[in-house]
DNA sequence: TATAGCCCTATGCCGAAGGATAGGTTAGGC
DNA sequence: GCCTAACCTATCCTTCGGCATAGGGCTATA
């Protein structure tokens, strides 16, 4: 019998996965509510066919907590799932060596196909997430270089810690924090980063 | 038959909770995934018995959104989901009107007989969320003055223009910045913007 | 009443941020 | 070839942010 974990504090959605995935595959399910019971499950459970983690839920962490639920149920897969979904996160959770990412946003029948390829031993990387970078639909358009820098502010670095990152010049970060700033309609750096965030440009 | 509308581009979410309602006490639902939509089934089906809007999807804004959609749906209520909920969107939610404010972290029983409430005339107003400010658990004790001036922070505010929104001087204001920042382990205000919003805490 | 937590203020210093201005290169479209 | 967009650098200047140190006041609880 297949065995998959999900672990999300939103309760709401964790039930409707587990009973899709009851239903539709015949999969048995174990739940939780955070990164520390997941952990603890794997443990005295043994490692699971899937586990699937909430992006938002208590302890996680990129990509920390997700490397620490990958190691743990090694050799099998973990896929991250996330209801506030940007682009650049789904990079990093991919990066980071998750098999998959799934918004909540799709569609149940979807997801169940999502986790039978996974479990194939396939990685899920939606299309919509890695190619065409799906925003706001208000939000301005930044150039690469700009999305870059708007990384490192929200990162919190300063001008020099982003121009050593990016091999420039500071003198060359604050323009691109003007400019990018003006964009936004930011007052500063901290509005421009917290914008960006809300428009999903990071 | 009791009416009830589900706006939520979160199909996932929203799946569960129509099956719940569906089920458990017969309502009739109807679905749809944003604001413009919402509207238009308002507008075109007749004011429903209960809307529940989600808080992040598409066309949605606080309290524009909300309202246009309360006038809308007149005498009938409107209540809000949410996955990322934290207190001041909750106090903001039902300050502009709404009847219920319900995070996705809800269980699927409550989320019923929370309805059921509003449906009977009730406001539902979560303790949890407007007495004991409850944030994410992983998130430190901030004071009072703290979160004030974290709000500033998040808004781009400078620290003189805090201080003169707040009738303080502007040293203390960089005093509050400083030691939040200690207790959120941010290297500067634009992180600790940023990891205040990833905390919920703002 | 002592202790602790929270809050507010002051002075001084230095590095960072932010803005203006002026210039340069590269790559692509017309 | 010209134009434009995107990118990078430089100099100069002012303001703001961030940190340390050193206070005092209020309130609640032990």
């Amino acid at each position: 019998m297949t065995r998959i974990l999900i672990a999300d504090d939103h309760e709401l959605v964790r039930a409707t996965i587990a009973t899709y995935l009851e239903n539709a595959a015949g999969f048995e399910i174990t739940q939780c509510s955070d990164l520390h019971e997941a952990l603890e499950l794997i443990e005295s459970e043994g490692a699971f066919d899937l586990v699937l983690l909430d992006y938002t839920m208590p302890g996680m962490s990129l990509p920390d907590g997700l490397t620490k639920a990958m190691s743990a149920n090694e050799p099998h897969p973990v896929a991250m799932i996330s209801g506030t979904a940007s682009p650049d996160v789904a990079r990093r959770v991919l990066d980071a060596g998750a098999k998959g990412f799934m918004p909540k946003t799709m569609a149940p029948e979807t997801l169940v196909s999502t986790v039978r390829h996974i479990l194939a031993g396939d990685t899920y990387t939606p299309r919509q997430f890695l190619e065409s970078d799906v925003t706001h639909p208000d939000a301005p358009h930044l150039t690469p270089r700009e999305r870059d820098v708007l990384r490192g502010l929200s990162d919190g670095k300063s001008n020099k810690e982003i121009a050593r990152d990016l091999d420039l010049q500071e003198v060359t970060i604050k323009l691109h924090v003007k400019t990018l700033s003006r964009k936004l309609n930011a007052r500063n750096r901290t509005h421009a980063a917290m914008l960006g965030r809300d428009l999903n440009l990071i």
